[in-house]
DNA sequence: TTAAACTTTCCTGTAGCAGGAGAGTAAAGA
DNA sequence: TCTTTACTCTCCTGCTACAGGAAAGTTTAA
């Protein structure tokens, strides 16, 4: 089949699709007559774990690594769980990041009388930043 | 006083203050002997302005608002308010989507027995992805 | 005087595509 | 058959917010 409708199948613009071509991740075979690319049930069932493995926030690299694996007859599900956990963590961390963040500007802003005067607890917070914690 | 210390007194990188240079952010004077930059004290607060909103994960174009707020001595501390609000109900929103994201791993790896067998439930949930809620 | 430390501009690369130009191909209707 | 519309191709640029590095000039300290 040709892109547009390999790019429907998965739920991924041409543009990405094209782009997995460009990469190396998913290469289709080529028509040699028209140059057009020509995908395979094979190849679009690879572009459907791409893109719920990337709404999962994998970086294509990662993609790439659960690609091989999910390929790999033989590979174990331990190396695959192992990825899944370290994700998590990566997420975790971010967690913790934004919370932090978001509790500050909440306070900053509950300090903030948000009228028509030019004073703003938040701005002062601003131009006198706190040493970092790190 | 030259970019070396001005970046080390904001704690930016030479790299970044140059930068906020060349994107008009902060401009500063130019010795016209040596054509090197020439911060002054006031220069050197707006780049520690600019590196705590940033670490507030402010973009450098909300960074350019706050920042134009900050030297407005008529402003009213309303916009800055309405911009942090605006800001923390982005984060609410990534911290939702995270969390999502989290337990939907979660769940995947701890149904995983993370073994050497072959099976695995956290690969077949990618080839055999749900379709999008949205 | 010389070497080390800074500074300058300019160019490239990052992640993961999106947008668009210009040109060729395919499918469907008149 | 002709024409129109819809695809497809490659190639180039742009996005965010800088980092890294090259080549050349400047300053500062030994």
């Amino acid at each position: 089949m040709k892109i547009g409708q390999a790019a429907s199948l998965s739920g991924l613009t041409v543009k990405t699709v094209r782009y997995y071509a460009d990469i190396g991740m998913v290469v289709p075979a080529v028509n040699k007559q028209t140059g057009y690319r020509d995908y395979a049930a094979d190849d679009v069932a690879k572009l459907r774990f791409i893109g719920a493995a990337r709404r999962f926030d994998f970086s294509i690299a990662a993609c790439r690594d659960l690609l091989s694996l999910f390929q790999d007859r033989n590979r174990s599900s331990a190396e695959v769980k192992a990825l899944t956990l370290e994700k998590i963590s990566e997420i975790d961390e971010k967690l913790q990041e934004l919370t932090g963040l978001r509790d500050q500007l909440v306070h900053l802003a509950s300090s903030c009388s948000g009228d028509e005067r030019p004073d703003c607890p938040i701005l002062d917070a601003f131009a006198n930043p706190q040493p970092d914690p790190d």
